[in-house]
DNA sequence: CACTTGACCTGTCCGC
DNA sequence: TGCGGACAGGTCAAGT
């Protein structure tokens, strides 16, 4: 669920909230979700200053004062959420998830120390923080990969209809969520796209004309800058910084919206399966 | 090589 | 009610 819009939610909230701090220990649950080597952890981590909050694809990047990063990805069910002090204060019903953290899927905890926490909870357990020194975060297998990032200037619809090409046998929503053609996109921005462009999602990259394929790249960046703007989508799990839920799911014009009227032509929405994942479209205006 | 499928996990929902 | 199975979907490894 998280994609490139709630990564980038999260990150701009972890810019405002732990950049500055620094960490006063380092705890986990569950060695996958924190796979990093003890001794440095206590010299790299524990007594390093938070100095920045980066994006790449749909990794953050930490980075410390002491020239290493923590490398996180969310995955499926990952959450970052920071608690500060005042557990019960303005704006934070009792009910809400920063009263309730830590909980059992909770796998890594990052206190500070002025006695806020960060809370790494993941309920699949798929999502991963590690450990690295700077340089060696673009030596990662899936850093040396990863394609560009969408909404950088340089990423234009001749260059995304150049990438999309290389990928011409198949069909084009598995090459939108490939991210060695470019980077961040999902199944809900892959689905939203497609729709947005009247495109059906099993087309095949071969059968498209370049016309459809930078009108699809147009439609995806406005999408992608509507749900950053929205604060992401929150399906089921996904929650910024705060712990707060993003709304960019009541703009969705397909995802989640099976069974319901196309808000463009009134057709009934579909949910079927392309590239492995279940896939929402207007069968009236996506045609192949 | 290009492309597809299964594994990693847990929680929820649906049918019997 | 309880229980099995399908499903959720990002990425890598293994398969065709």
């Amino acid at each position: 669920m998280p994609e490139l819009p709630e990564v980038e939610t999260v990150r701009t909230g972890l810019e405002k909230l732990i950049v500055g701090k620094s960490i006063e220990n380092i705890t986990h649950d569950w060695e996958k979700s924190f796979p990093n080597d003890p001794a440095s952890v206590s010299q790299f981590a524990i007594g390093s200053r938070i100095t920045a909050a980066k994006r790449r694809a749909k990794v953050l990047l930490i980075e410390l004062s002491s020239n290493y990063t923590l490398m996180t990805h969310l995955k499926m069910t990952g959450q970052l959420v920071y608690v500060g002090n005042e557990r019960f204060g303005a704006g934070h019903p009792n009910d809400s998830l920063i009263n309730k953290l830590p909980d059992k899927s909770t796998r890594v905890t990052i206190k500070f120390t002025d006695g806020s926490n960060l809370f790494f909870n993941d309920q699949r357990k798929f999502g991963w923080m590690k450990l690295l020194p700077n340089e060696l975060v673009s030596e990662e297998p899936f850093m040396q990969k990863v394609g560009p990032e969408p909404l950088e200037i340089e990423f234009t619809d001749k260059i995304f209809v150049q990438r999309v090409r290389r990928r011409k046998n198949s069909n084009i929503k598995a090459v939108l969520l490939d991210q060695t053609v470019l980077a961040g996109v999902g199944n809900i921005y892959a689905d939203e796209s497609l729709w947005s462009a009247k495109i059906h999602p099993a087309t095949i990259v071969k059968d498209m004309s370049d016309k459809q394929l930078k009108l699809l790249h147009h439609e995806l960046l406005a999408v992608l800058k509507l749900s950053i703007e929205k604060g992401g989508s929150t399906d089921r799990n996904y929650v910024n910084a705060e712990g707060k839920k993003g709304s960019y799911i009541d703009f969705a014009k397909v995802f989640r919206r099976e069974g319901k009227p196309c808000s463009r032509c009134g057709a009934t929405i579909e949910k079927t399966r392309v590239a492995g994942r279940g896939t929402h479209l207007c069968p009236t205006c996506q045609k192949h």
